[in-house]
DNA sequence: GAATTAACATACAGAACTGTTTGTATAACG
DNA sequence: CGTTATACAAACAGTTCTGTATGTTAATTC
């Protein structure tokens, strides 16, 4: 029976949601078209009128999560005389309580993690790596305008520095995402971020 | 044909080690024993002989891979005496070359990362688990003791440090393993573990 | 308001994969 | 040296999944 726009818009939506969650409870690759249909409370016919198959659903749905505002951040950052440190702790920590609170995307990110990008979806993991290189390169640079102002304790170097804060942010969530959310992220994250960056103030 | 009891553990080595490969470059799920059976020059028969079933042959791969020896990182680290922090740096610098170097182990590794642990797999997963709590544990004992004599930074708890430590290994080695080696783990690593433990030293 | 088309549901054909069964040559054993 | 069990290969049966083709109803168009 055919729908209004609107109505069909929404069960798109609801695909999409459907897929999040059989995506995530099974894995991409052993969810079926047939299980994330039922979860949609629509037959694989919808899936397929919505979309080319599962890949094409995956893309969708990469493409429907809201990624980190990094303008915004560097912006941020870029301020003069702000405490580079405190806004650098103060934005992990928001990161942070979001992803805890946010089930949707920690089912996605989960997802994106443990889905395996052969084949056609190389580019999901290409933009990913860009991501994160975009990352660091912000992190890099405010730390140098620390270390210019002679407030980075000598033993960093900004790249270094970059780096391995970005490698703990992601241990730390990987950790909590792929191993079962046993411990508070928001909470111990945020205690570990605060004394990590505690000592790399020059002393 | 039947084969020599030897020559049968041998086809059953080249099963492992097929899967190992398959698993790596297909994900676990995408695998479908023929491929195995393929790569490992033989036919889904002699799988099926040697293992049950793909759970069953995931299961014994997992079990071929070495694990860390925590008992001796343990002992080492109760020496009297001894500089922890040194111990430490020097432990996980080894770990990270060994990792660099040993390609059957990334492969390993970067498989355990990615499948999903829904169903018969779950027990590994809750030896992972285990696994990294005895990590961290251990890790804090020690840097417990280093608390007592009183050379670690106050800012840091020993609880609080061996989370962000193995927080930050996990991440190096998840960013290193899953996308796409982009770096040198064992320098960049080691260069990195270096600058963060020096901040951890009692000024 | 008849024709058309969008938004699905249903049915179908085929591929892929799994697990089992059967066949078989040969090593192991008495 | 005959028998038996082993280590597979090959064939088979059954299921599951995918993609498409067709059917159906209601919105839209003219």
């Amino acid at each position: 029976m055919r729908r209004t726009k609107a109505h069909a818009e929404a069960t798109r939506q609801q695909i999409l949601h459907a897929a999040e969650r059989v995506f995530f409870e099974k894995g991409v690759s052993n969810a079926s078209m047939e299980e994330v249909a039922l979860a949609a409370g629509v037959t694989r016919g919808a899936i397929y009128w919505h979309f080319a198959n599962k890949s094409d659903l995956f893309m969708e749905l990469y493409k429907s999560v809201p990624l980190p505002q990094e303008d915004m951040i560097a912006r941020e950052l870029e301020v003069e005389g702000v405490d580079v440190f405190a806004v650098i702790e103060r934005m992990a920590a928001e990161w942070l309580e979001v992803l805890a609170k946010d089930e949707q995307r920690q089912r996605i990110l989960s997802i994106l993690l443990r889905c395996d990008y052969g084949g056609e979806l190389a580019p999901v993991l290409a933009q990913q790596q860009q991501v994160f290189d975009e990352h660091v390169r912000i992190l890099e640079k405010a730390f140098a305008r620390a270390a210019e102002m002679g407030k980075l304790d000598r033993c960093w170097t900004p790249r270094a520095l970059a780096s391995s804060f970005c490698w703990m942010m992601k241990g730390l969530c990987v950790e909590w995402l792929l191993f079962g959310r046993r411990f508070d992220l928001a909470a111990e994250g945020r205690d570990g971020l605060s004394r990590f960056i505690r000592g790399l103030r020059a002393a």
